[in-house]
DNA sequence: CTGAAAGCGCTTACAG
DNA sequence: CTGAAAGCGCTTACAG
């Protein structure tokens, strides 16, 4: 049982010292002699002193805590993606001496623009908002001069600091992947309305198909969704391309169970990549090639800038693009010398 | 833009009172005239006041902050139950007025026995501790006179609080479900000298047998990892039994798959039942009957739990139990009428 | 290299 | 019902 309370005017007053040189030791500042300040730090330690962070805070003006918002929506027993995001964030915070502090934003708070009480109690800061959020609670938050990153968040509001996977190229990297591989015939799978973050994907996919001279067919734009975002089945074309290029995981997942059940093979009929590299892509059969998103980089890079505008009230970075990186599975087939029928 | 740096004094100021009273208005306590009050609070709100925590804090010695520490091996990406459990014990800690520090503990911290700096800068009131940690780093946390609560932590390290799910009685009832069903060859499918956990569901459906005068069958409790937790091949027994008890969802992911490869049917030729109510339960073939465990009363439980400890140093409950709900899917068939071959 | 003084913004206990 | 005083435990700026 260590004792609680112990201060520095009582290692101070033990030594026979100010609590300033105690302050200063502890700090690693200028201003005392080594010896004095190994003396300080070891009978801190033996007293186990314990820094109290709210008088430091109160003091300076800063309280080292950064606050991470994630909607609530992406907090489904299927939806671990976020979580990860977290994991990587605390790892640099600490580094960085900030503690995180995770606020889980409802449904119901976001419609009503309700800030998280963590902001009106000057608990943080800044923020790291994770995730696409209504475009009026991020107007609403923009009003507050609190520093704020978007992390993973697509929108075409303008001077809003954000770090985003670099989808177009992603998708672009990869559908060369394919034509490298042989493929000619290359389907889309997404709907290309439905967020600026499909439309993007897209847009790499029509990019490599340009530098290749692949004219862009239509029918190969297959729709996985509709406007709402709920899954519908898949209209396939006739006659049927080589390969697909899905803009997510999942829908690759679901586009392979629906191709074997027609009573085709993933890679040998099809070839199939996706986008994300989360849990489908590992549960499906064959497991996908798809574009890992770099999680450490992008949540690294917020962190970085949200401090820096901590310090740095003018600091704007605008839109950070982070590469994804391809991971190399079982889904694609080169079919480069194979004679089409 | 919101002018930064209001404080009471500032409202004080402008209305001719004391800071006191001002403090006394926003906090609802006795002793200002409702009329001064209504003043003061819409005064607050116009000129943006936000009260500083840390200020509070400090006069106070809380921090209304509780953290919460997963260890970093349950973050994985197929691993979202314990972003769930974070979401609830938020939503309660709003409105308890706390906030939660989520600590992600390395491996490395784990082993060392190294505390969050958040214990070491005070930065919080009280811990809850997620998921199965090392009992060496448990011991290394009780030398602390910090108040914590283990919340889904299987031990028999005594004199620990702790919330957990109620394994023997989730088990216990769903066996009796499925020989109500008409099931009476029933095997347990898990490694009973693994975890504390699995012997608690191994003991569950054992007592279920007991109660039904249907006796042990020692060739019926099939392994699913070995002693290091991996996974290993299913040996099945010869004659099968008509149905599984799981010890939980993945393995009964995995025993549906096996049993499909050898050309069986599921639920038709066996009945399996699985325990957590995780992703394997939705995405496995059929979907899977199981034991849901119930995230939010076992949330709402431990934060009250940490709370109450705070206020009061002696409080101890020691290991509280959570009954689970058993969430009826496509994987059990009743046999009762069938006329066995 | 060391320390006395002031102050961060609240809340508590007490006096009126 | 209202407020003056003290103090929570640090850090900063300055003086020696």
């Amino acid at each position: 049982m260590k004792k609680t309370n112990v201060t520095m005017r009582d290692i101070a007053d033990k030594l026979g010292v100010s609590n300033v040189t105690v302050s200063k030791a502890l700090n690693d500042k200028e201003g005392v002699s080594d010896e004095l300040k190994s003396k300080i730090k070891l009978l801190a330690d033996e007293m186990g002193y314990r820094i109290n962070a709210a008088a430091k805070s109160m003091k300076q003006g800063l309280s080292y805590n950064i606050g991470i918002i994630i909607p609530e929506r992406f907090v489904g027993r299927t939806q671990s993606f976020y979580l990860t995001f977290y994991k990587h964030i605390s790892k640099v915070l600490e580094e960085r001496n900030y503690s995180g502090i995770l606020h889980i934003l409802s449904a119901e708070d976001e419609e009503r623009l309700v800030l998280p009480r963590i902001y009106y109690e000057n608990k943080v800061d800044g923020f790291i908002l994770l995730g696409q959020i209504g475009s009026e609670y991020v107007e609403f938050f923009k009003d507050n001069d609190i520093p704020r990153v978007f992390l993973d968040f697509y929108t075409d509001q303008s001077d809003i600091d954000s770090v985003v996977t670099d989808n177009f190229y992603g998708v672009y990297e990869i559908t060369n992947y394919l034509i490298n591989a042989g493929h000619k015939d290359i389907a889309f799978v997404g709907n290309i309305y439905s967020t600026s973050s499909i439309q993007d994907r897209y847009l790499g996919y029509y990019k490599s198909l340009l530098e290749h001279r692949i004219s862009l067919n239509h029918d190969y734009v297959i729709f996985d969704r509709n406007e709402k975002g709920e899954y519908i089945e898949f209209e396939l074309p006739d006659p049927l391309p080589t390969s697909f290029v899905c803009n997510c995981d999942e829908v690759a997942y679901n586009l392979i169970n629906k191709l074997e059940k027609l009573g085709y093979s993933v890679p040998d009929d099809f070839s199939i990549v996706g986008f994300d590299n989360d849990i489908y892509a590992s549960i499906s059969e064959p497991k996908l090639t798809t574009v890992a998103v770099d999680v450490e980089m992008m949540s690294k890079t917020a962190v970085d800038l949200v401090i820096e505008k901590i310090f740095d009230k003018d600091k704007t970075s605008g839109r950070v693009l982070v590469k994804g990186n391809i991971i190399y599975r079982d889904s694609v087939k080169t079919i480069k010398d194979k004679v089409k029928a």
